[in-house]
This record gives C-alpha cells, sequence and structure tokens, in this order.
DNA sequence: AGAATATTGAGAATGAGAATCATGGGTCTG
DNA sequence: CAGACCCATGATTCTCATTCTCAATATTCT
C-alpha cells in the first residue's frame, strides 16, 4: 500500500486525508511483521511530529483497521497491539504463543480451509475472516527444559 | 467436575475451600456454553450470597482459569468473558463470530491437529492449547442478506 | 477565497481490573 | 478442640488504557 493509493483509499470513504494518518501508516509500514501498542506507535510517530496527541493515535489505529490496512491483536495483555496487514493474503496470520518466554511467533497457513469448509456444511456460517492463537512452547524452551 | 473433586483439587494446590469459591464454579456449571462477564457472575451469585464483593469474583475467575475449570475469552469488546470449560476436551473450543448480528456460535473440532502438527515440524513449536475466532456470516444474516 | 465540515490536541472522564489492608474464616498441629 | 498461622474476603482506593469533550485548526468543496 502507497501513500498514493492510501490517500485515493481516504477519500472514497469520505475521510479526509491529514500528515497525522499518513504518518501513522508510514510507520507501521515500516516495522512489517511487529506487534506495536498504540503508546510505541505515539513515541514513534513524535520523533516525526512531537506536537502530535496520543487521542489521534487512538483515532487513527480505529481508522487503519476499519480499512483493513492493520490489524488489532490482543495477547492476554492489558494493551492491544497494531499489526500491519499483508495486502497479499485476505486474512490474519496465526500467532504461536510461548508459555515459557511469552515470546510471539506469527506463521501463514492456509490449513484452516478444510475447518471453514466443514463449519459452511455443518452450520451454515460463511468464514470471512480467521484468528488463530496457539499456545505453547518454543523450541528453546523446550530445550531448558530438556535440560532439567 | 462435582463438589467433591473440586475441593480437593483446590487443597492439592495449597488453596483454602471457601463458600465463594464453591458458589462461583456452581453457578458457571449451571450456565453451560454461555460467555459471562465477571459483573454477570457477580450478579448471579448475589442471589445466593449477597454479601460477596466484586473483588472476590476477579479473584475467583482467576483461579479457575489457573485450574483449567473455566476459559477467558475476548470478543474485542472492553470486558473479558468466562465460560466453563468442557472437562471431556483439554482444548479450548472454538468461536464462530456473526459479523451481521453479532451472535457467538461454539464448536468443537479437531481439525486443527494437521495444523498442530504442521507447527510442530516446522518451527518446532510444541501446541499445548489453541484458540480459534471464525469471523463471518451466519445461515440468518446471510439470508437476510440475499432477500434484499 | 470562503463556507462547510471533519480532524486534531489537550485534558478530563470513564471503567475494567488490580492493589491495599483490616477483618474473618480455613487448616494444621498438638 | 483450642489456639496459631495464614490465606481469603469485602470495601475501598488506585491504576492505567481507552474514550469523550470541546475549542481551535486543517481539509475539501464550490
Amino acid at each position: 500500500m502507497n501513500q498514493e493509493d492510501f490517500k485515493v483509499l481516504l477519500r472514497d470513504k469520505g475521510l479526509k486525508v491529514t500528515s497525522q494518518r499518513l504518518l501513522v501508516l508510514q510507520v507501521m509500514a515500516e516495522h512489517p511483521g511487529e506487534h506495536l501498542t498504540t503508546e510505541e506507535i505515539y513515541d514513534m510517530v513524535k520523533q516525526t511530529n512531537p506536537e502530535i496527541g496520543l487521542a489521534t493515535i487512538y483515532r487513527t489505529v480505529q481508522v487503519l483497521v476499519d480499512l483493513h490496512l492493520i490489524d488489532k491483536i490482543n495477547f492476554d495483555e492489558d494493551v492491544a497491539r497494531y499489526e500491519l496487514r499483508n495486502q497479499n493474503t485476505k486474512h490474519h496470520h496465526h500467532h504461536a504463543i510461548c508459555l515459557g518466554c511469552s515470546k510471539v511467533i506469527s506463521f501463514e497457513d492456509d490449513l484452516l480451509e478444510n475447518l471453514e469448509a466443514a463449519v459452511d456444511e455443518r452450520i451454515g456460517f460463511k468464514v470471512m475472516d480467521h484468528e488463530v492463537k496457539l499456545y505453547g512452547y518454543c523450541s528453546e524452551c523446550r530445550k531448558k527444559m530438556e535440560q532439567q
């Protein structure tokens, strides 16, 4: 998603093009694969525009989520995190969360297609998007456990 | 999970058996398949024990989650919800969330086993539990959309 | 350019959940 | 069964993420 496409997208939705919105998207685009909190985005955006307000960050990430440019993810913390969405895939990607070190590993997979087909057939539910979290132990933590 | 087993489980963990803990679990057990907020549990528990405090509900649901008797679920609201865990299965069950009417449909499925095997093989991650949310349209909302 | 209107920034307000602490209730030992 | 020990409870306060409010400003349309 380049800046010009973003401007068109905003205008199509009746939203105004502002320097704040451009800047927040740019910061997100510069950190693909990272799971950023509103506060973290705020700090990074302030390096370019120190005048920006935190409330604007909250409002802007909501706009970007609505436009499907970023995803909101919830990792059982007390803050929400946001991640740039891969525009090539129409789905969220998955997250594996280590119960040992809390590390989050992201991965793509389409093995859910048969699950989605089964749900459609069984209860008539048409899946548009999915969100999968796997809880377990990463290879490093498994090694540590074996050593003990 | 009957009450006697629960008492044994608490004592095994070095936790005390209290009337409040018994009551909260009982209320959860009387509402299988429902996704209750702390406030809703509070209201129901108060009908039997009006003296109980809200803080105790917060503390008790945390205990029940740790004991794997209930699951905490997050539906992109600003409150957490809790659901009785089916003791026959060691995993969370899945949730299909309708984008039209916000209805939540629960279902069991083990089609994730091949996904979990793939993750183990590919990145050495050992899955202990999973949480799946499908976003889409339920059969009723699909009918309404077709009629328009 | 000027009107119309959406957006912003600052600060206050909200609300879920956690922390605090004195009191009360289980549990263990003898 | 008594008394000690200490965890759990209830009431309240506190914290902190997020939302709301509103006047000032920036963007878009004509």
